[in-house]
Parts: C-alpha cells; structure tokens; sequence
RNA sequence: GGGAGCAUAGCUCAGCCGGUUCAGAGCAUCUGCCUUACAAGCAGAGGGUCACAGGUUCGAAUCCUGUUGCUCCCA
C-alpha cells in the first residue's frame, strides 16, 4: 500500500463529515441514556465565522464528542440569534442601496425585506461551522424569531407582566441616535476622549452687568437649559438667592436653585440643570420641579424646542454654540478636558441620554436567586474567579430596558386603548375581550386598538434559549425539555456574562425551577500577537475557512486550543496552528509506520517486546488517568497537551522505537495486536480534538464495516497501571540518554555496536528489567555487571550506578575529571543544603515526618553518589 | 471614583490551602544529524533573584502588608 509521507487533510475532511451527516450521527432523540446536552451561544444572522466562533465552537464540540463516546445521549443544539438592532442596520442599508427608504416603508413590507435577508445570509456561520467538524444535531437548528421561540417571548413578557414584574415607565434612557432606538445600561461602552469645558457666563436677570458662569462640556445643551444649580452652603452665590438668570442667546429666565448634590469644586462650583438630557439633571428635575425642554430630536439634531439650529447635528452645534457665545461675549474660557462618553454597543453612535417612555423589567427579585446558585456552586463558573465578578454585578443590579424602537424582533404585545390605557395580551381579539369586559358602558372595536411599536430587546429572547429550543415554554411537559433540561456545559464569551449568562440563569430559575446548565466555561478573547483584539477593522484577523482549506480543521482546533486555558485569552499566531498541522503528521506517519509492518505469526514475542508493552500499558492508563482529570476540572488546553504528550513522546518516541523490527524483518503477532490495541485508543482519546484525522486512521488502521465510525465507540477506561514498572524505566531511561550523549561526544555512530558494563554499588541489587531494551535502542553488542572498575572505559553514573564503555581509543583523562569535579561540586552542596536542614532542630521537630523522610532519603543518595564519584575520581588520578 | 484579577524562561502559561519529583511544560533559540515512519522529523543543550520591598515561619514562587506596572468589570 503506498501512502504519502505528508498528511494531506484536503478531501479527508470533507469525505468524513458528509458520512457523518449521511448516517444521522449528530442527531439526537431522548432515550434511557444519560443526556449531555449543549445549547450554542447562537450567533447573529448578521455574521460571519471569526476567530472567536472557531475557539469556541471548537470547545463546545470537543466536549460534545467526548460525552457522545462516554456513552451519554449528546445533544449540540445549533441555531442563530435574531439581533435586532445589527440586523435592521443592516436591511435599511441595503435597502437604502436600492433607493428604499425605510419610512416609506409599511412595517409589514419592511419584515418581508428583513425576513428575505434572514433567508439569504443567516445560516452562513451555520454552515462555516461544519468545515469546523461541528457535530451539531443540525435538526434541532432554530432561530430566535421561529414562531415557537417567538411566540415563548411573547408569553414570557405577558406573564411577566401579570406578575408585576414588567412595567412601562417614563425614564431617562441610553439612546442610540443612530439606530433611533434605546438601549440597556449593559449595551453602553464608556471611553475616554479629549474634549472641551467650555466655561460660560450668563446674565442675572434684571441686573445690568451680573453674571453667573457655569463650566459644561455640552454648549449644545443650554437651549434645553431650566435652572442654575449651586450648593447651598456656597457663600460664593448666596447672593443669588431667588434671583432668576438668563440662558444665553435665547434669554429664557430661569431659576437659581440651590442643592447640594453640586460639586462645589468642579469648574466654578455652579451647574447648568438640563432635564432632559441628562440623567442627573433628570432627578434634580424632578425634585425641584422644573420644566423639561427636550431640544433633540431623536436622530440627534436640534429640534424645534430649541429655537436655534433647528435640524442641525447635535455636534455641529456643539461648535456653533460655542461660536456664538464667543461672540455675544459669554465664553470666559476653555479648557481642555477628558470625560467619559457613552457609546452604543451596536453602533458605536454616542449615547444621548432621552427621556422617553420604555418597558423594564424589574430584576431584584430574579436576580436574588441567580446570585445565590452561582454562590452555593450549583452553577460552576470556569474559571472561577468570574464568581466575584458575577455577584457584583448581580449585588447591584439595576432595572431591564427591554423595549426597543425597531420592527425586527418579538413586537411588544400590548394594546393601547383611544384613552391611552393599554392591556396586555396575547392577540388583539384577546386584548379588545379585556378591554370590553371591563368597561360595560364603551364597547371598542379591533379598530379602536394601536399595538405598541417597539420590540423586544433581542436578549429578551436570548435568555429563553436554553427553554424556548426545546420549546419548553409553550409545552413545559413536552419529552424533550424533560430530557435535555437542564443542559449541561455553557461556553461563553466573558463579556456577556450579564447580557445572556446571569439571565438565563434568572429565566431557568423563573420557568423551570432549575439552572440552565451545570457548568459555564469562559473563553477568552483571541487576540493578535500585539495583543489588540481581532476586529474586521482592524484587519488582523484571519480568514478562519482559509485557514481551515490550508491546513485542515484538525490543525487549527489543536493549535487554538494549545494555547487557549479557560478564560485566558490567546494571542493567535500561525505557530500554533503550524504546531496542530505538525501533529497530524506526526499521527499520520505513525500509522505509516505500524501499517507498514508484516506480521510473522511464527515467531514468538521478545521479551523487549514483552516489556515495552508492559511498560506502554502503564504509562497509557497513568496518562489517561490524568487526562480524565483535566477534563473533569475543564483545563481542556492542559488534557490536549497531555494527549499530545502522551502520544508523541511515550508513543511515538519511545514504545515504537522499543518494538520496531529491525529494517523489513517481521513483527510477532501479539505485539502487533497490543501496537494497534493502543494505537486505537490513542485515536479514540484524541478524536474529540481532532475529528478527522482521527477518523481517517482508525478507518485505515483496520478494516471497519459500513457505517462503523470511530465517533461512536467508547472512550478507553483507565486500567491499573504499575507505578513502579513506570519508575524502573525512568532510571533506563536515564541510561538510554546518557549512552546517547556518550555516543555524540564521542562521535560513535548508532550503527557500531559497543559494550557495557555496569557496576552496582551500596549494596544495591541489579534490575534487569530493561536491559535487553537498553541493549536494543542503544546498539550494546555486550552487557554485563561487573565488581570492578573496567579501565580504558568512559564512565558515566547514573543514582549511584557506574557505567563503562570500553573505548577503543584513549581517554582523555582530563576532560572526565572535569566533569566528575563538576558532578561532584554539585552533589556536595546539594547535599550540604539537605545536611542544613536536617541540622535544624527546629525543623526535625515541627516538619511532618514523610518530610524528615524524604530529607533523609536525598541525604542517602546524595552521599552514595558522592562516594561513587570520588572512587571514580581517585582512580582516574 | 468603586470593585476584581494578574505579574514565574524570549513567548504563552502551569505550579499558589507552605515542605518529596520545586523552579516546570509547550513553542521559540542554539548544536549535531537527510539514521529506510515522519527535516511538518530525530538526538541533545542553554535559558528564570518566581515584579519590587518588608513581614510571618524551622522553611515562602506559594501566606500577610506595602510599592510599582498591566488587564478587566462597574459608574
């Protein structure tokens, strides 16, 4: 059979996920089996595969294969997120390419071009995420806005209503100028930036040449402007008291109030009050009841309240003010200044604080036992320090802004009445039977109701999906959300710990009484090796998919995940995924190499042979041990690396090496079997990291039957392993390496045989256990123990074993005391740190004993070598 | 402004309820090798006052305090 010497993932890849598919491997039905069961992190239809999606998905399936070949009933349910404000950005853009404004638009025929894009572009990740070798039950796909997940929305917010835990309010809100819409507190970055304190004088009112100035970063706001604030304590205005002052340029008289929320150290100690556009001059609003002048309109230019640049952007009269002052002589000075700005998550449009009437949700009483399940380690956070970050947040966790100001979403169900009263309901019939059954006097008709324009916050869905994908909320009893409820693994992205994480949490409590999922897992950011975020803008990202076709999907899951520890971030770099693609090929000419032996069934194991697999076994199933281990603790970039470990070097490196036939001569059959044995549980160990190749071999190693697939066996079990076979051959491990260095020094080659003699001292027994394997991987054509030193020899001392290689040429006496000195020095003070601290009478009586023991154990050994190496030097003397 | 976390080899990290194997791993670097599975490889080697300063202790990378620097979250 000819197999190329490279690994070539190119078809392999494509090959086995379509047999996948075809067999119907992914998908899941509930049985007797214990369920497994992941809900995705469903991405925006907006899109496409980034680097982020490529760790995560890549985690989510490494654990779901892993639970499918544990036994358990797996279940990976896919699906996308409907993301209204990022979504409907993107449909009135489009529609504005072909000449469409929106406005002209009614809402139905707005939802058919949104729906259309949906269609066109929404399952694009999807797809992307098979080249990833995702083994989603891609029958369970579903989408935020599928009418079961859209009508749970609906019966949440009615419910959630009724229980008095939604309630519409009059509120300053985050609003995104651009997206015309509000957004919540969590939905609103804070940056800093350079801007300006403009201090600016205005007149008293009645008063010749009286001035009060203020300082504000916003000139653009005094149109709105209703009161001077000042501290009352501030001796500085007490002279102002009852005096009324003039807005600048528009003359509006005013009010002097006097609080002491003011800052009487920041700028002149005297605040402009601006109700409406701010949220601090908001609250004082309302204590001293002053007039709200809202001078914006809500796509952020002047509106006719402001009387001056009617529908101009808000900053460029931010700059005409401060122009205008200047020359009606109001400006005293400006400084320069650094503030923090609002900017929208969606967007990045800078907020401007509005006033307008929104749906919240309260959320003291949810979050109370969110909290306390995270606290109690019902839920697992990994890692856990987002514990501290979670409560917090959850400790001072403010009321939900769940309306939005766009079509593309769940429409909030709630009617208005002519009166402006409104009801809650299900369906515009349902809403008018309310409406008539309490009022017998009016009777109002279907026409009389105007449905509320807003939607729902896109996490307001979101929060469902654990539920709503199993369609748990209609059908709380249905077999599936019994069975799958609740999943197991969540992994997130730490930055929507309270947008999606704390929420869900907070709905699994509200709606089935149980959490979501029983282990969160944090990944972190993949950034670039400056260290800056991956972005589109930035352009240092890679393109996954061109990544993937260049070095296969196995590769890059390994090489992400290599470096990629719970909740670190990973600063991607092409070595990484270099280092997966040299794996691959490393499996790969392994199996090349196996596959390339002919079986004798004649000839007997050897008994190298007979211990290499002894050997192997134990080191298999100690390594295995700790690998179930790392994964129980989710440190999943730590159990790949002693995957990794385990088969290149205890596998490759050295089992192979020990039973390799000599060139083309035959193996025994009882190796071989035990070789293939383990080769195929090192395949099943790596599969849920590497998929493919993985696949590829096992199909390779063996001839399979139709339909047979390694992603359906079972995961090896952890035997017995012999602990002190492992030991003895670290000592001939010691032996093998320092052979080797003896034969580079010397420049023997491997292929000249030499003789070895060894020389037990202090009384110790020999242990040939490992000799015969000695003498294979090093070439010994004699090995013996002798009683005496062997002249003419180089020496090494391994413990406190000497070695002698007879040599043929001379020795340079010179060079071996020298290293014997160094050996020596060494040994000395190590032992003199060992004898210090066995000297201390403090530290043999308060030190536990194993410590005294094994304090005295190196004391032993340190003075056997010591005592070797100066033999060894006294004689070469 | 409030809170949290981090600082260990050139890089990314592990070790952190103090004491065997305590200074580790992978990658990178350097030196030999095209040895008939693999040069995407093999065999070796070097490299760290565990941020700094104190303290507790018989003993500190590990616990405590302070300093410095970085990151994140919240307002």
């Amino acid at each position: 059979m000819e197999i190329a010497s490279k690994y070539d993932p190119s078809g392999v890849e494509d090959k086995w996920y379509d047999f996948w598919m075809k067999q119907g491997f992914f998908h899941s039905e509930p049985d007797e089996r214990e369920p497994y069961c992941i809900v995705i992190p469903p991405p925006n239809v907006t899109g496409v595969l980034h680097m982020g999606h490529m760790l995560n998905n890549s985690i989510q399936d490494i654990l779901v294969r892993r639970a499918r070949m544990l036994g358990k009933n797996a279940c990976w349910v896919p699906g996308t997120d409907h993301a209204s404000i990022a979504t409907e950005a993107k449909v009135v853009a489009k529609l504005r390419e072909q000449g469409i404004d929106k406005a002209s638009l009614s809402r139905e025929q707005f939802l058919e071009h949104a729906w259309e894009w949906k269609t066109k572009h929404g399952g694009i990740i999807l797809d992307q995420l098979k080249k990833l070798g995702a083994s989603c039950d891609w029958e369970r796909t579903r989408f935020t806005m599928d009418e079961a997940l859209y009508d749970s929305v609906i019966d949440v917010f009615i419910d959630l209503y009724n229980k008095g835990l939604i309630y519409r309010g009059i509120r300053m809100v985050n609003w995104d100028p651009k997206a015309l819409t509000a957004v919540s507190d969590e939905e609103v970055n804070y940056k800093e930036v350079n801007s300006k304190l403009y201090f600016v004088r205005y007149k008293v009112e009645g008063s010749a040449d009286e001035w009060i100035t203020i300082a504000t970063t916003r000139p653009e706001t005094i149109l709105g402007d209703t009161a001077i604030c000042v501290h009352p304590d501030d001796e500085r205005y007490f002279h102002l008291r009852g005096k009324r002052i003039l807005v600048p340029l528009i003359n509006r008289s005013v009010p002097m109030i006097f609080d002491e929320y003011v800052d009487r150290e920041f700028g002149t100690g005297a605040l402009k009050v601006t109700p409406a556009h701010d949220i601090n001059d908001y609250n004082l609003g309302l204590k001293h009841k002053l007039e709200v002048i809202d001078t914006f309109n809500p796509n952020g230019t002047m509106s006719q309240a402001a009387q001056l640049f009617i529908g101009e952007d808000r900053f460029a009269v931010r700059r005409k003010m401060a122009e205008e002052l200047k020359n009606t002589g109001h400006i005293v000075k400006i400084e320069e200044y650094k503030n923090k700005v609002g900017y929208s998550e969606r967007t990045d449009e800078v907020i401007e604080p509005r006033i307008s009437v929104q749906w919240f949700m309260k959320m003291k009483e949810l979050a109370k036992p969110a909290l306390d399940m995270v606290e109690d380690d019902t839920i697992l956070f990994h890692p856990a320090k987002y514990k501290n970050m979670y409560r917090h947040w959850m400790s001072n966790v403010t009321d939900w802004c769940i309306s939005r100001q766009l079509w593309w979403g769940q429409r909030i169900p709630a009617y208005y009445l002519p009166n402006g009263e409104y009801i809650v309901a299900r369906s515009p019939e349902e809403a008018l039977d309310i409406a008539n059954g309490k009022d017998q006097k009016v009777k109002f008709t279907l026409a009389d109701l105007r449905q509320d324009e807003d939607v729902l916050d896109t996490w307001f869905s979101s929060w469902l999906w654990p539920i709503s994908v199993f369609d748990g909320i209609r059908k709380p009893d249905n077999p599936d959300i019994k069975y799958y409820y609740p999943t197991n693994d969540l992994i997130t992205a730490p930055e929507i710990i309270f947008f999606w994480v704390a929420r869900m949490i907070m709905a699994g409590w509200e709606y089935r009484k149980a959490i979501p999922f029983k282990n969160v897992y944090f990944t972190g950011i993949v950034r670039d090796k400056q260290g800056r975020k991956m972005s589109k803008s930035l352009g240092n990202s890679p393109e996954p998919l061109d990544l993937i076709s260049k070095n296969g999907a196995d590769a890059v899951r390994v090489g992400m995940l290599l470096c990629s520890p719970a909740g670190n971030d990973l600063l991607y770099d092409d070595a990484l995924i270099e280092q997966g693609r040299n794996f691959c090929n490393k499996l790969w000419n392994a199996m090349r190499l196996v596959k390339g032996w002919p079986v004798d069934e004649s000839i007997a194991q050897t008994d190298v042979n007979k211990i290499s697999v002894e050997w192997f076994d134990s080191s298999f199933n100690a390594a295995l041990q700790n690998i179930n281990a790392l994964y129980d603790d989710y440190r999943l970039s730590e159990a790949l690396m002693a995957t990794y470990k385990l088969v290149w070097d205890d596998f490759c490196s050295w089992f192979l090496e020990m039973i390799k036939p000599a060139y083309q001569q035959p193996i025994d059959r009882p190796t071989y079997e035990a070789v293939t044995g383990y080769f195929e549980k090192l395949l099943k160990v790596l599969h849920p990291f590497m998929p493919f190749i993985t696949e590829e071999i096992w199909q390779i190693l063996e001839e399979r039957n139709p339909g047979e697939s390694i992603m359906l066996s079972s995961q090896p079990v952890v035997g017995k392993f012999n602990q002190e076979l492992l030991d003895k051959f670290t000592f001939a491990e010691e032996v093998i390496m320092a052979i080797r260095n003896v034969r580079k020094e010397k420049n023997i080659p491997q292929k000249d045989a030499i003789r070895l003699f060894i020389r037990k001292n202090n009384n110790e027994t020999s242990d040939t256990t490992f000799d015969n394997l000695v003498g294979k991987l090093c070439n010994v054509s004699e090995l013996a123990y002798v009683e005496e030193k062997t002249d003419g020899c180089l020496s090494f001392v391994v413990g406190s074993t000497e070695f002698f290689i007879p040599l043929s040429g001379t020795i340079d006496v010179a060079e071996e005391l020298k290293k014997l000195e160094a050996e020596h020095a060494y040994t000395t003070g190590f032992l003199a740190k060992v004898m210090q601290k066995l000297g201390n009478e403090s530290f043999v009586k308060n030190a536990p004993p194993a410590v005294i023991d094994a304090e005295r154990k190196k004391q032993e050994d340190a003075d056997a070598r010591i005592r070797v190496l100066e033999e060894q030097i006294k004689s070469l003397r």
